[in-house]
DNA sequence: ATCCGCATGTAACCCGTTACATGATTCT
DNA sequence: AGAATCATGTAACGGGTTACATGCGGAT
């Protein structure tokens, strides 16, 4: 079972290794050229992790078939086991925790990514609307605030209004993509009935 | 003189000793208490900064006047020194790294906020200007990747819709930022004038 | 007298970064 | 053969989190 919980970083490198069997080297490429390849892990958080996950029952390495041993470094090709695949779709299903909406876009977006023919479409419509629900939160809180602690120059008042505006595009485009896929969606069950 | 470069969270609280005098416990309800205080610090990181920052020399105690040390703990608050105004002066001035600015926007933010009446409006315009820049190079590479490289599924091109989109509200926010501030500057200059 | 909140501090643990080391494969 | 690239790994270091320890102050 799991001795404890996965690290973010961990959960993305087993979902990463879900979606195509990888090696380290392969992983680090995937980060470095993905569309927001921003963070380049360094080998010393990658192959440490990997060997975690390994040791956790996770992923395993593919084909050690090959009898021989010699040689047998160079390009450890990893793929989960069924415990691994099975941690992460309930990693993916996974309820958004409201406080931390904000503080871990980047990580639900990640999680929306990895989702696609993982979940079933009304599960990434309800991770979606509890995603906006989580925004809408926060804008709320923020306004909120605003509008009750005025008063401490002008710069945190137009610190603010970014914070308002991002998260408002953020809300909006999960409205949108909720759109978007539940329509898809519609469209996809209509042709099939 | 630095022995080494300070941590973004030493950078911030160093600041805000500069902002006002303050204790660890000031400090830490700060974190708590202001807009985005969704980063609470925890005691094993907040009270080794500060003696971090004190050894370095960049902060110290105030008020040691009181002759007798009997009961000499409770409320250590701290000031900056010379040399931790000139610190936090420098890296308010710091240029915007182009290939960093969706990475720390946040850290940005943090420092617009603390040029309110440290840096003059000049210089403020300049760092929105920069940081407008950089924010348009980075929706200008996101855009090029979507154009360039698509059919990864629908939900990667939506995780990159909403990469653009609070980029775009991120850049707004900054143009609007110059607008209103050098609008202000003039009309303050004109007054004096 | 005691309990709770203020206030500072410390130790174990974990993990990421930096920098370096090493072996295999491919190109010239 | 030699150089560059692929590919994995390790050691030192730094710093944050968690959890615990401690002491002072005011409230009942």
């Amino acid at each position: 079972m799991a001795g404890r919980q996965l690290t973010s970083f961990e959960h993305i490198l087993l979902g990463l290794t879900c979606a195509t069997p990888s090696s380290g080297y392969d992983l680090k490429r995937i980060f470095g050229t993905t569309p927001m390849g921003v963070y380049q892990p360094s080998s010393g958080a990658l192959y440490p992790a990997l060997r975690r996950l390994e040791a956790a029952g996770l992923i395993r390495e593919r084909n050690p078939s090959g009898s021989a041993d010699r040689s047998a470094r160079q390009r450890r090709v990893y793929q989960p086991t069924h415990a691994g695949h099975a941690a992460h779709l309930r990693w993916l299903r996974s309820p958004v925790a409201p406080a931390t909406v904000s503080r871990d876009l980047g990580l639900h977006l990640i999680r929306f990514v990895m989702m696609e023919r993982l979940l079933p479409p009304a599960d990434v419509i309800a991770f979606l609307q509890s995603l906006a629900s989580g925004l809408a939160g926060f804008i709320a809180q923020m306004e909120q605030y605003l509008a009750g602690a005025p008063d401490e120059g002008r710069h945190p008042l137009l610190a603010l209004d970014h914070g308002l505006a991002v998260h408002r595009a953020s809300l909006h485009w999960a409205e949108h993509a909720i759109a978007t896929l539940s329509g898809a969606g519609r469209a996809v069950a209509e042709s099939a009935g």
